[in-house]
DNA sequence: GATGAATGAGACTTCATTCAT
DNA sequence: AATGAATGAAGTCTCATTCAT
């Protein structure tokens, strides 16, 4: 990796952490240059601007969540047709690790949405298209082979388990008992409610 | 209501709405005193500070919603009593509607949650626990009942079903086609999964 | 006049020295707010952009300026018919005084002509038309009675005298010697050249 | 010529183009560097200072401008004994092709003039005093052989006729319809009225 | 000899906050 | 009680200049 991309990776990398804790718009590009090692007209050297050093870091970030979650679990899912179950939680528990992984870079995301036009695209086009479109054929995939209900439609069964596994998350981001192991048991609990609903049979 | 209530509350108003729009760092003091048509000064002799109108907002906001939630709701459930269904309906469409009402203010207290901590406490305090009260009584009456399974915990499904809601209402805010009565057919899908399950009996 | 406004005609005299000195893009705006007395803040309470604050102070200027130049000769003139000779003079030391007293406003609009569209344009208006209005209908009065030449057109004649005032004063302000006398003397000469040329009768 | 002198004159070359357009200190050396084709760092090898880019620039732009206006039109003056009327309009349409010529080099000349004394030094030696010795010498030669008039000295002579000339050209430069041709016009106008006068005999 | 990455001082500008009126 | 003028600290951004490669 030459020098001048070692910098701009220093950059985002500092911008990603203090964004994440601050917020866009609270943030301070001396803060960044700082926690960078860098000075601030460095950072002037890589972006131009403030807005686009977000823009840029969101757009790097996820390009490398994209290759994460579309490479990695489909080979494993290919490797072994499971059953509904098993594979929601394989599903669930990758993300899961994803979401550690990226935890800043969702945070920056979710929080940023609603006021950069910018960042919502990247993040309807990027991040919900894709992952509608992995889980979407997969779960008519369970339809067809007679595991799931026919009259619910894919889309608000994706919505429901994806709020579900979301707050889920959100959680484990604001309590302080936030273990892996934990969160295998919310996860499995959870998949069960979908799978069979809570109503008794 | 006293003239220096009414101007509290037109400052209030104004910084809801600017808030909500562009994100409480973001917002300018003095974008409010105009829209509040006020001046810049008046705004400081209500509000000694501006992070301190913003928790006022906030904690004035959530105590009018608290008394929606808890009150209405309450009177309307113990006139009828139904099946889970038929609450789980009910208390959503009262859910979407607060939301609609408050729609300002979650997105504030939603924003500014993680880096706030007086919003923080104000909204663990005063809606989660509030919510989570409300609906783990009723849920464990249903259990009892004989309609719920016994083998879930109630925190562990409430938090699935207001998962499966959040993401809803989320998923209407940022769309454009969002008449009230999709949600209600959404609701009820909603409600048909997380009661029986997407699996096959 | 009103404290603001008195803040204000400050901060337009601050400017005018600093910019005449040094050129309106050397020129820093917390030179210009010392020099006023005020914090670099107030500037931008009264222009919200450096630029505004060049424009304003130019459109400023030439509005006394063009008061001056329109209303006091006119009276001048009309009270006695002179010769064109005299009325030459009168005009080119009318124009001197109001040379030295906005002597600053001058260098500026000369300056930043071209390169601020904004200010050309007032230039244009303001300066050229009106001057070239008030010249071109004394020229042609003295054309018809019989003291200018018929085939000289007002516009090259204008041109001309305006060019030999123009340098004129343009040497005065950038030599040492530049007293009132001397100038009187060589504006004598200047419209002794102007009316019967070099060339030998 | 060396390639070092090569690189050198790109720069003085694109100095002078992007000094000209926008003034010397809101031009930036990255543009300059860009326009030259050379990078930031090689501009500070030949020039170690902005200013000096700008005095250096200067300097040899006058420095060949001198040999242009010094050697050409004498030869032809003395090739030709004309009369006062015929001379004046060859040094000026001589004049105005060098004009055109070196359009940038004076604009910049006449910006920084008064900004930076060792402009107005060169500017003084190199073009007022030259311009004033050619010209006087002739002007005299014309009164001696009895076409001009004695008492008229001429310093406020050559003075007067290089305003007219100046402004002349300086009405060229800003207006649309500035063909040679109209020059041509505008410059015998000009010579009528400066050894005529305006005045009827 | 040339490059372009890095710097840091300083530019313009914004804004929460204070205070005289 | 209300105003809005004034502040100054801090923010984003620019740019001449240096220096390792």
């Amino acid at each position: 990796m030459k020098k001048s991309e070692q910098t701009e990776q220093k950059i985002m990398l500092a911008a990603g952490e203090i964004f994440s804790e601050k917020g866009y718009s609270a943030a301070s590009t001396s803060e960044i240059a700082k926690k960078a090692g860098v000075s601030e007209g460095t950072v002037f050297r890589y972006f131009s601007t403030k807005k686009e050093l977000l823009v840029r870091l969101v757009k790097y970030g996820i390009e490398m969540f994209s290759e994460d979650i579309a490479i990695k679990p489909l080979i494993e899912l290919t490797r072994a047709k499971k059953n509904g179950q098993d594979f929601l939680y394989e599903v669930s528990m990758n993300r899961y690790d994803l979401w550690v992984k990226y935890r800043n870079l969702f945070k920056i995301v979710i929080h940023e949405l609603s006021f950069h036009m910018e960042i919502k695209e990247l993040f309807d086009k990027y991040i919900c298209e894709k992952v509608e479109s992995i889980l979407s054929s997969t779960y008519e995939d369970y339809i067809k082979s007679g595991d799931f209900r026919e009259d619910i439609d894919s889309h608000s069964a994706i919505r429901s388990f994806s709020g579900m596994i979301f707050i889920l998350f959100m959680e484990h981001a604001h309590s302080n008992e936030n273990s892996r192991e934990k969160m295998q048991r919310d996860i499995k609990t959870t998949i069960d409610i979908f799978i069979n609903g809570v109503g008794k049979k």
